[in-house]
DNA sequence: TAGGGTACTTACTAATAAGTAATTATTATT
DNA sequence: AATAATAATTACTTATTAGTAAGTACCCTA
């Protein structure tokens, strides 16, 4: 007898996108990238997002240990967000996207 | 004088989540893969989808040429969807993902 | 004449996601 | 004492997305 068989058909795709689905969050990884990025620089890179949504969403990302949040001491406060190793899994993601959102783009601008 | 200036930020990575953002989009592509499949045999293979959502988002992709729709003149009807040339471009991503999922998965059941 | 199969369609409701705007804490600067 | 920065937090509203359940059209079979 199993201990568990609540998997109702464990799909990858469906994970995964239960943390990188949404309106925001893959902008947010692009925006990061590489780099160590601020709040406040985020949002300014991503313009059109709220203060709300930004925060929700790296909270979320925290949460899934996609992002690593280093707050320092200091006044005025400053928090860097950077990629975990686990998040830069995400940027091949991106690339991908990207290309085909490219192509879209070329195609509509004939 | 610019005819059009209109674009705010076209951004590739929302240009491509405006056509395959969503809950159900990327299942559906990713079922239809390289093969015909009938609207019925989506509803099997998709179980957890609403008819009602089904078809809308058949719709949403055929309208931006992601999959074909070839009805034939029968009694009972019978639909057939496939990826356009368009459409197949999608696979990639979603092979991104599934391998990102994936590794989520594993990490999850250690 | 009743029921079955297929691919939808519609009206309505519920749930989720996103946006707005005001507020907080801390210290330096003016 | 007022203002400015920074990184949040909160309450509230609106918009978007998804789910439910019933109905339609067509013909075939029993």
């Amino acid at each position: 007898m199993c201990k568990k068989l609540k998997e109702k058909t464990i799909c990858p795709v469906s994970e995964a996108l239960k943390i990188i689905g949404g309106k925001w969050r893959l902008q947010i990884i692009n925006e990061i990238g590489n780099n160590k990025r601020r709040f406040g620089e985020l949002k300014r890179r991503i313009p059109l997002i709220s203060e709300k949504m930004l925060i929700q969403e790296l909270k979320h990302l925290a949460s899934y240990k996609i992002i690593n949040r280093k707050a320092f001491k200091e006044i005025p406060p400053r928090v860097e967000y950077s990629l975990t190793n686990q998040g830069k899994k995400i940027l091949p993601i991106i690339e991908q996207i990207k290309m085909f959102g490219n192509e879209i783009i070329d195609k509509n601008s004939l």
